[in-house]
DNA sequence: CGCAATACCTCGCCTGTCAAGGTATCTACT
DNA sequence: AGTAGATACCTTGACAGGCGAGGTATTGCG
């Protein structure tokens, strides 16, 4: 993958909650859906998916219950909670303001002689 | 500042860099520069900074240099090299790829119902 | 003289990522 | 029956970056 990796850090927990926005997912499909989405360009590292499930779960905001398929492998199911959609709003908010101050510092203004030291 | 804290870690080498690409500068004004540039949204605290230093003059992306200043505090200036400028291009790039990626992960289509499992 | 501002720096902790390893189930092929 | 691959879960330990807390030195002001 390379591409992003660091950069997408500390989105993580965002991109896991919008999945789980539209419904109950469990971590195989998550990171599945993640890959086709950005056309196999990036995906969860499996440890750190399991651990942002941890890390979510512990702040309130997913809960999760075993599935019932009476075939195939067992999939832990995750829900967001209430607390878990406001927190996500938050997020998105927060990333788009820290996304507007970063294009702000990469793309500097010319003219820096004309103001004072 | 609490805001955007983890969502800008990594973006760190690039916003320096991105600020030494108009002009030598040193630790101190580079942060006053970022202070303003964000509207006192932000700043780089000043461990995270001269850590980024250390880390981008033995990248070998910026070299330093102590100022002449005949009064005042001393001032170490760094200046960003042709490999830094490489660099800075070549996080810019990846910046907007990761933006793009993590736009679509955060934003979901809302069909899923059609999809096969 | 003391204080604020400028200007630099380091140590050590915390947190998130991830390579590496592991388990279990089911399908398909040999 | 054996085995390979896909699905599906999980943990441990190392590493890297951010940053709180602490430090130094200079200048100017009241």
């Amino acid at each position: 993958m390379s591409i992003a990796a660091d950069l997408i850090r500390g989105n993580t927990d965002m991109i896991i909650l919008a999945q789980l926005m539209n419904q109950d997912s469990y971590g195989y499909r998550i990171n599945s859906r993640i890959r086709s989405a950005t056309d196999q360009r990036y995906e969860l590292k499996e440890a750190t998916l399991y651990t942002a499930f941890r890390r979510l779960e512990e702040a309130g905001y997913i809960s999760s219950y075993w599935g019932d398929e009476d075939s195939g492998a067992r999939r832990r199911y995750y829900s967001i909670t209430p607390q878990g959609k406001l927190a996500y709003q938050k997020m998105l908010e927060d990333w788009k303001i820290a996304n507007d101050l970063i294009s702000r510092l990469i793309t500097p203004e010319s003219d820096c002689t004309t103001e004072a030291l």
